[in-house]
DNA sequence: ATAGACTGTTCACCATATGGACAGTTTAGG
DNA sequence: CCTAAACTGTCCATATGGTGAACAGTCTAT
C-alpha cells in the first residue's frame, strides 16, 4: 500500500480496533486476515509505544493517541466548527460533518449528530472518496488540481458549484443518504480549509436537499470562517500537496 | 526499543512533529536523528495513511488521528474528568491532570492549565515515569503488582499512601514541581482506574501541598467516581497487564 | 482428568528496510 | 540573469530484521 510493509500491517490493526471496539488476539487476526504471530508481535509492539492498551487480554487503542489527537492538523478548524456543527445540526434535524481534504482523499474530521431515528452516521477520521458525495465536489471545485479528477467530476459541475456556493449529492457516496454541503475558505478568500455538510435519509430531504438546506448551511460555513478569525494561526491549516493547474 | 525497527521509528516521528509542531523534513531529520531517506520514505507512507499531513512542504500530525484520539482507551474517564479537573483547577488556581497506569509507565489522558504565571504543564500523551511523582505512587499504592518496584518505592511509603487514601511529592518528577493526587477507583471499589492530580510551583504550594491541596483532591476524585456511574462501561478503562502478588 | 481453544515463543529463510551517493528543485544573493 | 547553497526526492547493492510454520505453554469447560 504505501511501500512500507510494517506501517501498513500496524495501521490496519490500530484501523481495525478503531472500529471493531477492544478485540482479543484471535480477533484481530480474523479482522485483519494477517498471521497470528505478526499480529502478536506488532500489537506487543504497539503496546510498548502506548499506542495500544490491554484490558483483561483485550486490545484496544492506547491512551497515547489521545495526545496526538488534541495536536492533529485541523485542530484549530474543529474547535471553531463544533459549536457551528451543533447549531446547524438543532436547526435542520440532520446529522453535521466537517471535512478536509487529504491528497486524493477526504477526511471527516469532526461529527455532530442527530440523536435519534433514522441519521447518517461519519465518525471522525473516516477516509472518504473525494470525487463522491456533496462535500468531497466541494472539496474539488476550488481545487487547483481539479483538472486531474476532470473524468470522475464534470468541469461543468464545479463551475455550478463554485457559480452557486454549495453543492448537493443525492444517494451518491452511500444508498439512501443525501447531503448539502458548503465550502470554508481560509482567510486569503480563494483557498477551501474545509467543507461544512448536513446529510440524512433521501426520505427526508427529497431530490433537492439544497432548496431547503442550502441557504443555512452556507450561513454555518461563513460563521466557522468568521470563528476562525482573520488571522488564521499559521500552523494548523491544510494545503494539498499538487499544484500547478489549467482553468 | 520494541523489536519492530519501522515501528519505532515512525512513532519517534509522530512523536516528534507532536511536540515540535509542523516541521520541515530537514528538521525532522534533525530533530529525530534518522537518516535523510528513512524519514522521507516514512514520512510518506505515514501521509498515505493520513497519520502526517502537509502544508506548505512541512509536515504535521495528520487528521486520521482525531479519529483515533475519539475512540481511545480512556475516553469515557477523560469525558467524566474533564469537568472536574477544570473545577479543581478553579479552586486550588493550579494545573491539573488525570493520570493512567500503563505498563510500566503513566500516561497523561486529560491536563486542564492555570491560565497565566508560572505553572507546571503536561501535555496530553506524555508519557511519565510510573515511581516518580505522587500521581504515579497513588497509581502504584492499589497496584496488584506494586512488590515489584519496591526498590523505587519502598513498601512503608505505600503503606501510608493507602491508609491516607493520597499523595504529595516535591521536587520529585521535575525541579520545582510539589503535587498532590489521589486515586480514581472502578466500580469495584478495589482496581485504580486513575489518579487526579494538582500541581504547580514549590513556591505556592509549599513543602507540604497536601496540608491545603488532598482535601480538594481527593474530593475531585470521588466527583469522578460518581460522574462514571456505578455501571462502569465494558471497553473503556485500562488494566496493567501484569498480576499475581505478594501483599 | 482430558479436550479444546486460546496466547506466547522459536528459528531458518529471504523479503524488505537501509543509507551512501546521485539528481532535481527551490531559495538567496551578487 | 546566473551561480551557489540548501533543500527535497530517488536509486540500488547490501545485510538487517520481519516473517510464519511449527512448537510450547496457558486457561476454561465439562
Amino acid at each position: 500500500m504505501s511501500g512500507v510493509g510494517v506501517l501498513d500491517k500496524a495501521v490496519l490493526i490500530l484501523a481495525f480496533l478503531s472500529t471493531d471496539g477492544p478485540a482479543s488476539l484471535a480477533g484481530v487476526v480474523e479482522g485483519t486476515g494477517l498471521s497470528r504471530p505478526t499480529v502478536h508481535r506488532l500489537l506487543s509492539a504497539l503496546e510498548v509505544h502506548h499506542l495500544v492498551a490491554r484490558a483483561g487480554g483485550r486490545y484496544l487503542l492506547g491512551p497515547r493517541l489521545l495526545g496526538w489527537g488534541h495536536r492533529a492538523a485541523g485542530t484549530n478548524l474543529v474547535d471553531a466548527a463544533r459549536p457551528v456543527l451543533a447549531a446547524l445540526r438543532d436547526e435542520t434535524g440532520e446529522s453535521t460533518q466537517l471535512y478536509v481534504r487529504e491528497g486524493d482523499d477526504r477526511v471527516c474530521v469532526e461529527s455532530v449528530e442527530r440523536a435519534t431515528g433514522l441519521r447518517d452516521t461519519v465518525p471522525v477520521g473516516a477516509v472518504l472518496q473525494l470525487a463522491r458525495g456533496s462535500a468531497g465536489k466541494v472539496l474539488l471545485a476550488w481545487a487547483e488540481d481539479r483538472g486531474r479528477y476532470a473524468d470522475l467530476v464534470a468541469k461543468p459541475v464545479l463551475e455550478e458549484i463554485r457559480r452557486r456556493g454549495w453543492a448537493e449529492s443525492v444517494a451518491e457516496r452511500e444508498e439512501g443518504v443525501a447531503s448539502v454541503s458548503a465550502p470554508v475558505f481560509d482567510a486569503s478568500g480563494s483557498v477551501v480549509s474545509a467543507a461544512v455538510s448536513a446529510s440524512g435519509p433521501i426520505a427526508r430531504l427529497g431530490d433537492h436537499p439544497g432548496e431547503r438546506l442550502s441557504e443555512r448551511v452556507v450561513a454555518a460555513a461563513r460563521e466557522i470562517e468568521r470563528a476562525l478569525g482573520g488571522r488564521e494561526e499559521p500552523p494548523r491549516s491544510i494545503t494539498n500537496k499538487e499544484g500547478r493547474e489549467d482553468v
